[in-house]
DNA sequence: AGAAAATCTTGACACTCGCCAAGCTTCAAT
DNA sequence: ATTGAAGCTTGGCGAGTGTCAAGATTTTCT
């Protein structure tokens, strides 16, 4: 009966791990399709499993769901972080986000669109709306350190609260990940950079008249 | 071959009117389950038709849809054009639009989140796509309807343009409707009432520091 | 009234779905 | 090497899907 940690840990990292595993494949599979077209039989043809492990791992469909969701969390949550400690002056910070910002709906577009998918379904399926409110809540915690930060460098006061700042960011690339879907050749990603760089000022104290003083591409009016 | 005008505009008439009354039935059906989940049984089953009538108006299930989203579009395309027509002063046009966001929130939730729900599914079925497209593009001009009005109303100028006054109002708006349908009980109507009655000013120039002005429920620090 | 056209119902078709049980394979421990 | 558990595959069940054809019903026109 002599267990060491590593034998006991072994075999539930082993199983965590193949959940982890499964739960890649399936948020590939998700952000190709979405939620209404997904499929437990697609989900392993476009992948190395067979459509029955699933539910060696999982409860049910919508256990894993919930399980990507929440594993998608992880990713996604720290995305900003960087250009946070990265960032020294108010101007650099911003620029860094939208820059990062523009990255992402570049190369993550299937997953931000899978995003608002689930979002979305949690207004229908009770069983989303937990794990889809504690991202919410991450998203917006993440905008917000950006926000603070950004005041802090500007030394001028936020006059937005957190709700709001991160809703409007978020419409924002909302707007601009549903220009791009439609149209990748249009210049969608320009533009939310440059109502990120406008919005962002706007919502500090002091900085409105700052708009001009950042020169380079962004300072066309906006209207 | 007499063929009068009412003889002949009554058939395409009557056509339309029985398109539109599926498309109604579909509507309600469509709020109460979402895209993923509806059926053209489970439509039936709440309404008068058999679901077989479908086939003989509408080409499939996605041309229904489709047509669905048109049709809603109508309904909701100009829901705050009288708080235009009847506001005659900046304070009270804005007052007027908070309480119309609410009372839309509260009264027709089932049909904001299907909207939200069809606008994500436009990300992964293109045949919905145009149709989403042109309703967000209306809806738009609606929003901007309203902040145009207002900057006229308070003398000021807007800082923020179409697209950025619609997705910040609308990231707005669909953070109160999730959490409106999370947690009925809390107070996310008079947040949305207090965010848009902070943000609308800021939208516009030399309003920042009038908030304080307005006195009322709404005068509460945004942190 | 009778013919013709429009409208609707019904039932079936081919298909996909989540789920599960039975069996097979792999692996670890004695 | 043998045994037992863990992991996985396979096939199938029942339910549900969109679609459509055939026929019944209603409406419209002469």
């Amino acid at each position: 009966m002599a267990i060491t940690t590593r034998e006991r840990r072994n075999p539930v990292d082993k199983h965590d791990a193949r959940r982890r595993a499964l739960a890649e494949s399936a948020l590939r599979t998700l952000g190709e399709l979405g939620y209404a077209k997904f499929s437990l039989r697609e989900m392993a043809n476009h992948s190395e499993f067979t459509h029955g492990v699933v539910h060696y791992y999982f409860a049910d469909k919508l256990d894993l769901i919930v399980y990507c969701v929440q594993h998608y969390k992880a990713t996604c949550i720290t995305r900003y972080d960087s250009v946070i400690d990265e960032s020294f002056a108010a101007e650099e910070l911003l620029r860094a986000f939208v820059d990062k910002l523009g990255e992402t709906i570049e190369d993550e577009a299937p997953m931000h669109r899978l995003w608002y998918d689930l979002r979305s379904q949690s207004m229908f399926e009770p069983g989303l709306a937990d794990a889809v409110s504690h991202i919410d809540e991450s998203l917006a915690e993440m905008v917000w350190r950006v926000m603070a930060r950004y005041g802090e460098l500007a030394g001028a006061q936020l006059v937005v609260g957190k709700p709001e700042a991160y809703a409007i960011l978020d419409g924002i690339f909302q707007q601009a990940l549903l220009g791009h879907q439609r149209d990748p050749q249009g210049d969608h990603l320009v533009q939310l950079k440059r109502q990120v760089m406008l919005l962002v000022p706007l919502m500090t104290m002091g900085l409105q008249s700052g708009l001009a003083t950042e020169g380079g591409s962004a300072d066309t009016p906006p209207f």
